[in-house]
DNA sequence: ATTTTATGTCACCTGATTGTAATATTTCTG
DNA sequence: CAGAAATATTACAATCAGGTGACATAAAAT
């Protein structure tokens, strides 16, 4: 999957180069001005990596990350800045830096930092994947398949991802517009009746001898989960 | 717990120098002054961090790295360098490294750097090169051989890589993507299709009669062991 | 430099999965 | 109860995912 990287640098020519040689080598790129925005960011996107000016309009930037890192987000952090004094070095280390490079930088040298720090942090993110329960039912996403009453039934990937959201929303009726789009994602002319015949064919996994009525028909909506 | 750190120098002084500096931050450390022993040692003890200089007696010392990488051995490393050169920090990426310090440097600063490294890769280096067992499978990292009920097989790089990673996360299914970004670490632009071409050699090595079911498959997720 | 080995890609095959359309059944309304 | 609308069921074709063997290139060994 790309790698997203997130850019807050107030000189706009800088901002663009980096930009622009992020992109080439196939990230993700998110560009800033300054910091106002950072925090939504952060909460909304999965970021990889922040390269980050120290010398902002709103805040230095070693502050800025010092702050994140109380809040506990721990996003790999590359500074680039225009002061390469010991102290400035260190200090943003002190910060919770993982690098530090000077201004006026090579950018081949900065992409394999880029590089080199995305390595070892990416491969810290091992994905745990929460199991989902209801009822009787344990759902395994991990293996894709479903425990039910100590039957294994395996599901297939569709199968999957509809129990899941149905589980999820359990409660609430979900249309199948809604449906197609969360599960059928980004596929174009899938028709409404797919739902229908999906639903069956997953009712028919869970609850072969159909008397356990885990997911509701709702007339003239869609479907639920009691 | 306490973090082991191997530094290589072929300048006395500036190996006692940096073994007395890591020391009094409260690292182990192990220190030589050529890279004679280094595999050995690798072998044998937890290493969380290689300090590396690049002009050694024996090897050029990214070269060293180089071989290191090649042979799956994924410690961090921080290379030490006479050298300034934007070539010579570069190609020292190229070859594996994690961070780059040219002489003289700031001992705090190298301190700082160690540290930021040790942080991002403390969780995923965590294991000796150690050997790992499976059933009736016993997988030699070192000389990248598998014994099956004492049958020894040979494997070819790609092959270890593959297999310890299954191993170690046996019970967990390891998608493509996973995988790709593991055991094909950097490379760009191979498909996900090379992974079941990979899975199936490696199969057809630890299982040639294909009636053990070691490696299962999970239609449409990817691949785990158990 | 030559030979061998390792590995990525491709084409093809198989079986599983899934969308659709045709038909049957249920549910709702009057 | 009849008729219409919605949903369920079934069958079938298209697609897809994964396995397999062949081949070409890259890497390693000699």
């Amino acid at each position: 999957m790309q790698e997203h990287i997130l850019v807050v640098d107030d000189d706009n020519d800088v901002l663009e180069l980096l930009e622009y040689t992020l992109r080439s080598a196939g990230y993700d790129v998110l560009g800033f001005l300054n910091t106002k925005h950072v925090r939504e960011v952060l909460a909304q996107e999965r970021i990889d990596l922040i390269l980050m000016d120290r010398s902002l309009p709103d805040i230095e930037g070693s502050l800025y990350v010092e702050m994140l890192r109380s809040k506990n987000i721990n996003i790999p952090v590359i500074f680039l800045s225009g002061k390469d004094s010991q102290e400035e070095i260190k200090s943003a280390f002190l910060k919770g830096a993982d690098d530090y490079m000077t201004k006026p930088f090579d950018v081949e040298e900065l992409l394999l930092r880029v590089k080199a720090v995305l390595r070892r942090s990416n491969s810290q993110t091992k994905e745990v994947v929460q199991n989902l329960e209801y009822k009787d039912i344990a759902l395994d996403l991990n293996l894709q398949k479903v425990r039910i009453q100590d039957q294994d039934v395996s599901l297939t990937k569709l199968e999957a991802a509809l129990l899941k959201l149905l589980i999820q929303n359990r409660g609430r009726v979900l249309d199948r517009e809604y449906l197609l789009k969360k599960v059928w994602k980004n596929s174009q002319n899938i028709h409404q009746k797919t739902v229908n015949v999906a639903i069956k064919r997953l009712k028919e996994k869970i609850d072969p001898s159909n008397n356990k009525e885990y997911i509701k028909t709702i007339r003239g909506v869609g479907y639920m989960m009691a």
